[in-house]
DNA sequence: TTCGTTCTCTTGAATGATTCAGGTTTATGA
DNA sequence: TCATAAACCTGAATCATTCAAGAGAACGAA
């Protein structure tokens, strides 16, 4: 085979400095392949690639992930924590007051911080994080019937 | 005395359905003289106010509260819940990405939803929540130095 | 003024997401 | 092949928040 693939789940992790186990080849893929999971759901997606994963692995694998900017981590109000395989382009989101869900939305703007405060108070800004709030189609029509 | 008052608070909470208690006016009041305080620091100005109060008293307060739109309940990622006093104006938030600090944003577009999602994927969207992420001035000076 | 209803407050316990602790295994570069 | 630091394990702790159920109090009606 040839000396040099692209760019597979592995080197991604290598790359990042990251050691590259079958669990966290897993996890990244699970998270890539999900929609916003939760830790929960990441662990069991990872289970079903490898067999047993501690939540503590799973736990201790997303913050490395993070940090490496492989995954991205979003907070809802009211919501645990989820996570994103998207990274880099300052997306949004949109989430559903009834049910929790979650959507992608992109930014009309560009990078970020894609907007400027009106008065910084000497923060020195590096993101906007925009979260639209509403109904989501399903919730919204069972509200309304 | 006059028989009508402007607005007290007592007023303001009869006028949203609720009962007048001591401990609901002083928790009012120390919301809106404090700045994003949680809900340890509420409980702690209304208890220098009238005494002894149980935190789930806190608690639901702060839920009757906010459903009646009297005060505001952010909830930046990574902190605990902060109540505001400052409602109806549909005001943004920075927040120190070191030690949590959080300051008021106008917004500069207007009322919510101040902004247009690009695609809202069906969602009826009724508000776009702003976080600005960064560092406060006594963070950012730690930092560099 | 008294009374009843319902909201508010109480103490005490439970929950759920996340983190901490400490020790063991394993990937990786020398 | 080995050493080392990263990754992983089990188990326990923490924190904010919520649930439960009974006692107390505000307030409109009689």
């Amino acid at each position: 085979m040839t000396a040099s693939q692209p760019s597979t789940t592995a080197e991604e992790l290598r790359g990042a400095g990251l050691r590259v186990t079958a669990a966290r080849v897993a996890l990244l893929d699970t998270v890539r392949d999900g929609d916003h999971l939760d830790v929960e759901s990441i662990a069991s997606g990872v289970r079903d690639r490898v067999g047993h994963v501690s939540l503590q692995a799973v736990y201790e694998a997303l913050y490395a992930l993070t940090a490496a900017g492989l995954v991205r981590r979003i907070e809802p109000a009211g919501s645990p924590a989820r996570f994103e395989g998207r990274v880099g382009d300052n997306h949004h989101h949109v989430v559903c007051r009834s049910c929790g869900a979650v959507a992608d939305v992109d930014c009309a703007v560009g990078e970020a911080p894609c907007l400027d405060a009106s008065d910084d108070h000497g923060f020195s800004i590096d993101e906007a994080e925009v979260i639209y709030w509403g109904l989501c189609p399903g919730c919204s029509t069972t509200r309304s019937s």
